[in-house]
DNA sequence: AGGTAACCGAGACGGTACGTCACGTCTTTAC
DNA sequence: GTAAAGACGTGACGTACCGTCTCGGTTACCT
């Protein structure tokens, strides 16, 4: 997952690089600094300059690869094993939605969901950073639950009547909200939503 | 509408102060001054400094009164006309449930979604901050939810089992998720987000 | 001592003073709180502030009776017990001189003698001040060794062609410049500078 | 000649220096600003952020490289072409403390004088920048005198009764002290104070 | 006895400057 | 060409005091 609010995509088979390749090495370091950090201080707190020298690289070597400090933040936290989210393997759709949010609202327990709702926040300010944002971790989720929502109003487990978009709104939303508002994300929160989800999508209540 | 950080009620009927009373002028300019430079800039780049300077008052005059800058831009945005919210009149749960859909959608809607969006974003970095920010803007929509919620409970327009807190999440998490996910609030938002709430809670397809 | 940058001399017999006098526990106060605060702090740390605090008094009156923070250290230093320079008695020139000098570096040794050598500094910045610093603590020295050396001079004791500003200037001289590049005042410079001091004057070595 | 309040020698032939190096531009700059300011203000009234303005350099840029502006505006004040103090030239003891006497009330003579009296006054409030003040601009002076009166005492110019820092305080001390009572420094005090240090030295009045 | 006027404490006010921090850029040497 | 190091101009931070200004309340003398 390269995670960037700009490049589009750096791809070509074996181009030529004059000069110094990058060092996977401070990549490394800096990533690492970085997520050292977040268990210390908030995503507000931590500077590009203290990433810098936890990390033991210059400034300068940042600022070539990642356009700003959320970038970094963004990759160092998403990169993380347990944060990437596969494709769909269920094959019913309601269950696909109910491990979706299963597994969502495991990721964002405890401290990373603190970290989650402070980069969720950072990136207001800007358009282009929010977009990244948008990129980098909410797509994967709502292509999933897309998938999930177009199947079950084929296979009529989901009223036909439903909007996609909306529908994933009412599955995500209720999740991100509870984050940034200080509630506690937990099991129970998960299955309670999950079940007015059901209704939400005029399932019949089958469960 | 005061909105603050800290404190609780200083009630007291005819309370003797010493020293020089608090300027009203100057609290009024503070918080125009916030508001206008709101409208040129994000939250983030509105710095005390250029408050001050802007309303021409002492950045002391400000730090003594609001404890950091989300506290003066929630003042200068949530007492804001058309940003209150009145208890419920509404006799029927359903529709003062869809009426604070609306409303709230209405409010977010356009320039001042945006800043919301800000606000709620920054208040992310520190507990006491996130306290205030759902004090002084959730508490109120929470509150009239929850009687919607309660009532329809009671007089069977709604399923008993639902759990008011979640079913509050499913109402007020898809807004807040679509204004902070860059995504459009508009009027077929609000409708379609009603009508899945209605099938969340259970009630009977009637409309 | 009436210690003050600028009034020359409100002096009349039975003026007539509408309104509340001035309060004399007041004035202690502030005068007590300030020579407290500079056992503690040099007089650069010392503000208006901290003695109207200390003080128990507001701002406003210290303003009132003093033009600024000088005048009131000076005050408060030159009123002490032991920082008076009574006129002489000596009937010897040089016996007198010796006793001026003898006395003066007593008063500068220790504490006393730092917080004297920043007083000096504090008034270098403003005329004015200054003046009033020559007027409440060298004009006494200043006056007493002029007529010991003008007696000197008559009685054959000095060198008549002896400048009495200057000759002035190397006895009190010596000392202000051994204060304030942080030298050691004792008894020994004491003796020293008198033998100089004694040549200077074209005395006749007798001692 | 190297201002400073601090470093004791950084001698090393060809240090490995890494990273941008210090702007000598940026250095003249602010020595230059401050030179400028303190024409049309005393030393107390220009402040490192009046000095960074003027000379288009960031605050921080000064304090990296001064611990205070009292150390600042010595390096300007004293690094000026006539205020070095050379080693000795003369081959008469009694001519070489003349000439020391001429050339520093010379250099005190104006506006000069009256900022160097502020320099001494600011200096007074912490031992550290004292210590500083008399390395930066006293100690020269001091060597100078200490050299010529060595020399009198060995080739029977002066009395070998007299203590050599004694000495200097009496040929210094009546410069600074007029200078800091506000008194004028002209070539009459000059010629008055030469005649009675020649006294007070013990010298045969042979001039 | 009441009026008037200057005093007093408290503390808010518009300012200026402080010294620090982080920003994003630039400039050097080394690899 | 990339890297570490670190200096640079910029701008905001939150704090400390400045000297002034309102407040409510307090003496005192003079009618």
């Amino acid at each position: 997952m390269q995670v960037s609010a700009t490049q589009p995509m750096p791809e070509k088979e074996h181009e030529f690089k004059a000069g110094r390749p990058r060092s996977e090495e401070s990549r490394r370091a800096i990533l690492d600094a970085t997520r050292r950090l977040l268990t210390h201080m908030s995503v507000n707190k931590v500077s590009i300059e203290a990433i810098a020298k936890k990390a033991g690289v210059g400034k300068t070597t940042i600022y070539r690869w990642w356009p700003n400090k959320q970038s970094v933040v963004m990759e160092a936290v998403f990169t993380q094993p347990g944060f990437q989210n596969f494709m769909p393997q269920a094959d019913n759709a309601f269950e696909g939605i109910k491990g979706q949010i299963e597994k969502l609202v495991r990721q964002l327990t405890g401290k990373n969901g603190r970290i989650v709702a402070e980069i969720i926040g950072e990136c207001q300010g800007d358009v282009e950073i929010l977009k990244a944002l948008v990129k980098n971790f909410f797509q994967d989720r709502y292509n999933s639950l897309a998938y999930y929502i177009q199947k079950g109003k084929q296979d009529g487990t989901f009223d036909t009547g439903v909007d996609v978009e909306v529908a994933i709104d009412v599955i995500l939303g209720p999740v991100i909200f509870r984050l940034m508002s200080g509630q506690n994300l937990d099991e129970a929160f998960s299955r309670n939503l999950t079940n007015m989800v059901r209704g939400a999508m005029g399932a019949k209540h089958t469960a």
